[in-house]
DNA sequence: GTGTTCAAAATTGTATACAATTAAAAATTC
DNA sequence: GAATTTTTAATTGTATACAATTTTGAACAC
């Protein structure tokens, strides 16, 4: 009987999260021996894990040097949001052309069963991963398993920087209420319909506008990042 | 001074190389004591960069089973085609409202530049690399290193079929000629006019045809890959 | 004080050894 | 002879050791 999780698997786990949430500040370096400490495995593994977090665009390489935290800046956050439109946007437009009746109607249940949740969440954590479950699940319909692939990979890069988000729009509630499901139903009506451009522009919008507000939030972000070790 | 290239980045190119040319048999398990005589390292260096070639898509990996070429289905290749289309259409959006004057005006020098190359080459390689550079080029007009990123990685591991598609075509000569840029330059005059729209259904319609092209030629893939050793 | 050089310490790079696990082969049962 | 168990071999998983390289910092010159 194969063992289902790997010592690699559990490292790789703890390391992606860490990255995701920045524990490692931009641009530091990861010292191994000590980190192989804390994660209880000795370096082979622990390398092991860290050249798939560089591959993936966590962290970053140099020959000799070792291994560092990707930096933080407003153009990477705005790279991120574009590749996501990219990502998403063609998902959509495939989904709009292939996916099956039974299929998004599954998809407008889900989004059913989950507004009570969504608009009653506590906790930022929970709110984000509704969030995410809805796109995810959209690039699911165009049953396209790199699409897949590439949002999941975004969507662990940008977490800690949409938790920003969420966290500044709760507390300010200037704009729109953090549970707002309106844009994502607007996504859905286009789909729905198979109104391609309707739902694609629908979209676009969407994420766009979470970009803005995530540019700005950024800037939030830098200073909790640069808090001074205790 | 640090050292140019290290072990494992010569190990993980010669991998790559070796992925991207299906020198593995799909599905095929890769023996790591083999392949590290072959290519003169350790199992260690070996192993870190097996890690990274499972994380761009190149390989897959079965805990305490080792690891396997990719398969290569037909599904497969759709989905990274189609994944190229959302990648490269919108950097080409993102290009056609950031992109200066002066770098659409270099990109479409370069254009000049290379179509004697492009109609002259007789190395199917050579070929296929002057398309992909003509793509990467136009990714890069978008600024976005994401976008860059992700192409980057789908064109290698969309290399081998796009080989296959290639050499068809040359054989064949019933459709479009191989060094046909025609296609090529649609997009730039589009792109030039700044008008969206065009520039971006050019492009996307240059891709899907290779696409029916490429899906039609994995089927001699297919046979050519399973050739006996001998 | 600033910059340079050199030595010491720390860190990364990789080979190797051995444990854990899986795959293959041989023996056994029916 | 087919199926099952047992044994053996091969392969992967990971710790460790040590070499190569970088970083640190102390001594020194100016």
């Amino acid at each position: 009987m194969a063992k289902r999780e790997s010592n690699v698997d559990r490292v790789y786990e703890a390391l992606r999260r860490m990255a995701a949430d920045f524990a490692f500040k931009p641009d530091q370096r990861i010292n191994e021996s000590a980190l192989s400490e804390v994660l209880g495995a000795s370096r082979t593994p622990l390398r092991e894990a860290l050249n798939r977090l560089v591959a993936e665009g966590f962290l970053t390489f140099q020959n000799n040097r070792g291994f560092f935290c990707r930096p933080l800046t407003p153009s990477y956050i705005l790279d991120l949001y574009e590749a996501r439109v990219a990502v998403e946007c063609e998902a959509l437009r495939i989904a709009c052309s292939r996916a099956s009746d039974v299929d998004i109607a599954g998809f407008a249940d889900y989004l059913d069963r989950m507004e009570p949740d969504y608009q009653s969440a506590t906790e930022l954590e929970e709110l984000l991963s509704l969030d995410e479950s809805f796109h995810t699940r959209l690039v699911q319909l165009s049953g396209n398993s790199e699409l897949e692939r590439m949002l999941k990979n975004l969507n662990g890069r940008i977490r800690y920087i949409r938790l920003i988000d969420l966290k500044r729009m709760r507390d300010q509630a200037d704009g729109q209420a953090p549970g707002d499901v309106s844009a994502h139903r607007k996504v859905l009506d286009a789909l729905r319909s198979r109104n391609v451009s309707a739902a694609v522009e629908a979209l676009r919008s969407h994420i766009e506008k979470r970009r803005e507000e995530a540019t700005e939030a950024v800037r939030i972000a830098f200073s909790q990042l640069y808090v001074p070790d205790e």
